[in-house]
DNA sequence: GCACTTACATCGAAAATTGATATAGTCGCC
DNA sequence: GGCGACTATATCAATTTTCGATGTAAGTGC
């Protein structure tokens, strides 16, 4: 099991994968927070701020920015006065499922020219990298 | 093959292949160049322009400051009086490869988590994950 | 050798990010 | 039930990044 060729192939693999065609110009700081509310749910800044590269004054200005625009909504955290949780409205979670559909388009476009018995190894190592980002999540 | 739910599984595995602890602080933009560049080798700004999501000014700002910091270098393209071809310098390329070593034993460590049999099916899909990229390259 | 395009640079303004610091709520303890 | 330490988030000024508009100089076609 070669990992370094594995990690070249992935890296190589998220040049294609990660850059859209964009209809909204949105940075990497605010996909990667709209990204984040998607998965995490109504979420404190703090706990945001683990995942985020950025200091928390940026992220509280983008938050912020976000609101304005009507992509995310703050409530006061019940269980804690100092708090407030953060999740996506109805038009940031749009725009995080557009991008997915868009990856899943590009996506099926290639699958489509693979052999099939590629896209059967392509289909069996789905649940491997599932299992993958779950031990990433546990391992400290 | 459910392409919806490889791309699902793609995205979250990216969350924790691409973030990384790192040394010194770079741009999502600057390692992107400097990855760019470990790849395609020397190459003008015009091309390199095209693989990145900056305007042209931003990139020749960008290429400027790594220069002054000895990250790359520039050199006149014999074929081209107006164009001059980029590439790294050692230390440029000793950043990008510390970064993937530094993902290379993230995802050892992962790896060294999974059965003999998830690894297998690991091992075997990275020649599809290779042949993705290169139909995505392709494939206009 | 004259218009036209292409490659890159320059410049001022706008946006994003940071470090330092402030504010205000919470918790443990007596 | 109030004091001190801590935590969550906000604010502010300075720096860095990015952009749009425009310039310059080298190549290209006729």
């Amino acid at each position: 099991m070669d990992v370094d060729r594995l990690t070249t192939v992935i890296e190589d693999f998220n040049t294609i994968f990660i850059r859209l065609p964009s209809v909204r110009k949105f940075n990497f700081s605010t996909l990667s927070v709209l990204h984040t509310l998607d998965r995490r749910g109504p979420i404190r800044l703090t706990d945001l701020l683990a995942t985020e590269q950025l200091k928390q004054p940026a992220l509280t200005s983008l938050v912020a920015k976000l609101e304005q625009d009507g992509l995310l909504q703050r409530r006061p955290d019940p269980t804690d006065g100092r708090a407030s949780l953060i999740s996506l409205t109805r038009s940031g979670r749009q725009i995080v499922r557009s991008r997915h559909a868009h990856r899943v388009a590009k996506l099926t476009r290639l699958v489509d020219q693979l052999t099939p018995e590629e896209r059967a190894v392509l289909a069996g190592s789905v649940d491997v990298l599932n299992r993958l980002t779950e031990l990433a999540e546990e391992t400290p």
